[in-house]
DNA sequence: AATGTCGTCAACCGCCAGAAT
DNA sequence: AATTCTGGCGGTTGACGACAT
């Protein structure tokens, strides 16, 4: 397979911007574009749309791939000018793009802090863990991999990630293994979407063949856990289904506003348990709804989960200045069908931090492997007896939490020993986090 | 050498939420 | 309160290079 990075900065395909001869071979792109933009096609049809944005629908505007002389000229336009101001830019700057090309071009090639090429092994684990946890939202994680774009991460997944779990007998969209079990004959992840009205990117090849899955070995045979069973094979869970949502409400409004458009549908928030019964109660212990473990939760987040439970910090205790009364007492008022909560930026943010930390990460898992099997097993067996209450819709990868809000928790597969550890598990971090041990109460559910 | 297929990725599209008016 | 503007997001497209036939 050729080196994608061999053309550092000069794109290849659309791209071509960083040289002279990459315009060379694109004279067609060019011609079809220019008939976008002159004749009454498909595309100028839409555009006609009221719906279109002014930018957009201008004639006369360029498209395609940039020539360096503009980008040096939007380049300079920014150094001098600053960010911001997209729709007015193009001509404040002399230069005949849509605002949104100026600033597309910006974001994911001209500036600065972008840092392209290969994709390193760490990084690469960092994409599918918090893609485990956050579904396509590509701009989150973009947001936790410095120099990374929305753009080049979603492409570096539909490329390479999504095929290398599909490879080993991993749905890319839940992360958990494809089944050859007849549902699998049907779309693994059918989006719920209040849109859909074509096939989603899932339906496509690239992503998903569901009709062909590929066996589902275990990447590791000691990966027992959930591996060979569906949704409705997990075992059933005994956790009190009293489960609270917690979302974002400034990085993901837009998460917000969907589900609130649509309820149940077309939500994205990851779920996870955070367990309650913690004797750390600086590090809470987060799980997936697989019994995963995904890293620790700190007490400002946790209260803001369920800050009047018994088993977690009460508001006195932590980081109040944290938690908007309002909207706790939005979340926590009973029969409120809503029954989410909201965290700030900053909860979210160390929330993330704490779920993508790697040392983090194994250290529960050796902490758990400890607690679960005091006298190590040669040969234990991960499998839970008991997992976290199933999704009703397994669809749901979304960016909230949902947290255990009694204090009876489960037991758990090892996260080392989960079926997708061996993508999860291959990276080197520098985390410097003084507790990532957190312990599980071991009196409830022990793995038969 | 010519043609076909696949992989890659920049760029585009449509839509949305929040801000501004 | 309603409308418009703006920035941003996720999904998709399509040109090109590499490889296969």
């Amino acid at each position: 397979m050729r080196n994608p990075t061999t053309t550092t900065t000069t794109t290849r395909g659309g791209g071509g911007s960083s040289t002279t001869s990459s315009m060379v071979g694109k004279s067609s792109r060019y011609m079809k574009n220019n008939n976008n933009n002159n004749n009454n096609n498909n595309n100028n049809n839409k555009n006609s749309n009221s719906k279109m944005t002014p930018c957009c629908s201008k004639v006369g505007l360029k498209r395609g791939p940039w020539t360096p002389e503009e980008d040096e000229v939007l380049a300079n336009y920014i150094k001098k000018e600053g960010e911001g101001r997209w729709r007015t830019l193009p001509k404040r700057a002399g230069l005949l793009r849509c605002g949104k090309s100026c600033r597309l071009r910006w974001m994911n090639y001209l500036r600065p802090s972008v840092k392209r090429g290969h994709i390193a092994p760490d990084e690469e684990d960092l994409i599918l863990r918090l893609h485990r946890l956050l579904g396509n939202r590509w701009s989150l994680i973009a947001g936790r991999i410095p120099g990374r774009t929305d753009n080049e991460i979603k492409n570096y997944w539909n490329t390479h990630l999504s095929k290398k779990l599909i490879s080993q007998g991993i749905d890319p969209r839940t992360h958990k293994p494809l089944l050859n079990s007849p549902d699998s004959s049907s779309p693994p992840h059918p989006r719920h979407h209040p849109h859909d009205t074509k096939p989603s990117s899932s339906s496509k090849p690239m992503m998903i063949n569901a009709t062909q899955p590929p066996p589902t070995p275990s990447p590791n045979p000691n990966h027992s856990t959930p591996s060979n069973l569906t949704d409705d094979q997990q075992p059933d869970n005994d956790i009190p289904a009293d489960f609270l949502q917690i979302n974002n409400n400034n990085n993901n409004s837009n998460i917000i506003h969907k589900e609130k458009e649509n309820e149940n549908e077309n939500t994205f928030f990851f779920h996870a348990t955070i367990v309650a019964n913690n004797d750390d109660h600086d590090h809470y212990p987060i799980q997936t709804p697989d019994g995963i473990g995904i890293g620790t939760a700190t007490p400002a987040l946790v209260h803001h989960i369920h800050p009047y439970h018994p088993n977690f910090p009460s508001s006195s205790d932590h980081d109040e200045h944290h938690c908007s009364p309002s909207n706790i007492n939005h979340a926590q008022l009973p029969g409120n069908d809503d029954d989410i909560n909201y965290c700030p930026d900053d909860v979210f943010s160390s929330f993330l931090n704490s779920l993508i930390n790697d040392d983090a990460f194994a250290a529960q898992a050796q902490h758990q492997l400890l607690l679960q099997h005091p006298h190590p097993n040669p040969n234990p067996d991960p499998t839970p007896t008991s997992a976290p209450p199933a999704l009703s819709d397994p669809n749901l990868i979304s960016t909230s939490a949902t947290a255990t809000a009694t204090a009876p928790t489960t037991t758990y597969a090892l996260p080392t020993t989960t079926w997708d550890s061996s993508l999860l598990s291959s990276t080197t971090t520098t985390f410097n986090h003084n507790h990532p041990n957190s312990t599980i109460d071991d009196d409830h559910h022990q793995m038969e």
